[in-house]
DNA sequence: AACACCAGTTAAATATTGTTAACCAAACGA
DNA sequence: TCGTTTGGTTAACAATATTTAACTGGTGTT
C-alpha cells in the first residue's frame, strides 16, 4: 500500500517544518507549501488524499484555497489549524466543508489523531459507523472497551466476540444473514470460518444466558436474530 | 418531514455556539443552553428528538439533568459530552440510561455519525416494539420468538414451521393458496416443496390438537385454511 | 368400481447448526 | 529463550431442521 499524501500548508516556517517532520517520520507524504497560492499549485500538479491547511496566511488564505479546492474534488478531506478561540473562523471553516479543525497550539499526537480519524472515516464511509455502546435487555456492550456489561457484572470478551455481539445488537430483532455477518467479521464466508462463527455464536449465548428476555435464534439456512422481548 | 429537534446543553459558549452553527447547516433544529437548569426549562417546554448533554455544567449538572428528563420521557435518546478521562462519569451515565456518548475534544463530523447513528437506531427500535403476535383460539404464536404459545405451554418451532403458522394465522378463517404459500417460504412451487410443506403442516396439525376449535382444514385442488370455531 | 391424482403421515436420508475439546500460533512474562 | 497464556481455528461428534422417499388414504372423474 503506498502512503499516504498530505497537503500541508502553513506559512509558519517553524511549525510548518515541525509538521512536515513529524509527518514524515508517522509514515505519512507530507508535501509543505508556504502559502495559499503555493498549495494552490501543488493541489493542481498532484494528487492528495488529505489538506492540513493554516487559515492565516499571506498571498491566499485557508478558506479561499478550501473552497477553490473542493469545487475541484469535493471529496478531499480538509482538516484547518485555527488560532484559538476563532471560533467564526471554525463555523465559516465547517460551512466551507472542511471535515475537522484543529486549534494552535496543539501537540503532534492530536494532529495525528484527528489525521488518522479523518482519513479512517472517509476511507470506509460506507461502512457501519460504530457506536461506542449497545444496549440490549439487561446487557451493556462497551464495544471498543471489548466488555459486555450484564447483570453478574462485566465480562471482557475477545475480539471476534465483541465484533459478533456488536452486529447483532446493532441489529437487534432483526435478521443477521450468515454470509454477512462472516464478511463483516472474518472477510470471508468459507466453511471453516463459518463453523468458527458457530463456536462463536455458541459461547455468546452462554453469556447471555443471565438474562431470559434476551436470545439468539437461529433462521435456519438464513442466519440469526437478537431478541430482545419486552417481558418482565 | 420536520427537521429533528436537538436539546443542546453546554455551557462553555465557545463549543456551544459552534454545535449550534455546525448544526443548523446539517439541517437540524438545534436549541442551545447554557446550563442545566435553562435545559430544564426548555425540555419542560418544547418537544425533542435527541439531548447533547455536557456533564459538568454550573447550576445543574448533565447527570441531574437526565435523570429528571428521563423520569418524564423515558424514551428520549441522550448523548452525553464528556471530558476524556471521565470513565466513572460514563459508566454512570449509561446506567441513566444514555444512549451513548462522546468524549470531548471530538470532531463534528464523529458528533454528527453518532448524532445520526443514534437516530437511526432508536426509530429502527420504534418499529420493532411491537413484536409481532397473532392470536387465534387458545394459541399465541410469536412470530420474532419462533414460538407458539398453547394451552399446553410454549413450544418452540422451527422457521419453516413458524413461517408457515404466522401464513395462516394471517389469513385466519380465509383460503391460503397453496402455491402462494409455497413462494412465501420455499421460494418456489415445486413438487418437492410442495411435499415438505405437506409435511409441516401434519406437524402444524399436530401441534394445533390442544385446541378443538383450531384447525386446518383443506380445500382440495386449492389450498388450506385455519379456521377458527366460535364455540365455547 | 377403476383410475388418476392429490394430500397425510411416518420414517429415513441429508444438511445445517450446536457444543466440546484438541490443536496451533502469536503474544507475553519470567 | 523457554514455558505460559490467550485467542482463534479445526476436528469430532451431538442435536436439529429440512428434504426426500415410501406408503397410505382420500377425492373427484369417468
Amino acid at each position: 500500500m503506498s502512503k499516504v499524501r498530505l497537503l500541508v500548508v502553513e506559512d509558519d516556517p517553524n511549525l510548518g517544518d515541525i509538521l512536515k517532520e513529524y509527518l514524515e517520520m508517522k509514515g505519512y507524504e507530507p508535501t509543505l507549501c508556504r502559502d495559499g497560492e503555493e498549495g494552490w499549485n501543488k493541489f493542481k500538479k498532484d494528487k492528495y488524499d488529505l489538506c492540513l491547511l493554516d487559515i492565516m496566511m499571506p498571498k491566499k488564505d485557508g478558506f479561499t484555497l478550501a473552497k477553490e479546492i473542493k469545487k475541484v474534488q469535493e471529496d478531499l478531506p480538509i482538516l484547518f489549524l485555527t488560532a484559538k478561540n476563532q471560533k467564526d473562523d471554525i463555523i465559516e471553516g465547517l460551512k466551507i466543508g472542511a471535515d475537522d479543525y484543529i486549534t494552535k497550539p496543539f501537540s503532534m499526537e492530536e494532529l495525528l489523531l484527528r489525521v488518522n480519524a479523518i482519513l479512517r472515516r472517509t476511507k470506509k464511509s460506507d461502512e457501519v459507523i460504530a457506536l461506542k455502546v449497545y444496549k440490549f435487555g439487561d446487557f451493556i456492550l462497551h464495544y471498543d472497551e471489548q466488555v459486555l456489561e450484564g447483570p453478574k457484572g462485566r465480562n471482557k470478551l475477545t475480539s471476534k466476540e465483541n465484533e459478533l455481539i456488536r452486529i447483532l445488537a446493532a441489529e437487534m430483532n432483526k435478521l443477521v444473514n450468515r454470509s454477512h455477518a462472516l464478511k463483516q467479521i472474518w472477510g470471508d464466508d468459507s466453511y471453516f470460518n463459518a463453523r468458527s462463527m458457530d463456536v462463536y455464536l455458541s459461547k455468546i449465548r452462554k453469556l447471555l444466558k443471565d438474562d431470559p428476555k434476551v436470545q439468539i435464534i437461529t433462521v435456519h439456512g438464513e442466519g440469526f436474530k437478537l431478541i430482545v422481548s419486552e417481558k418482565q
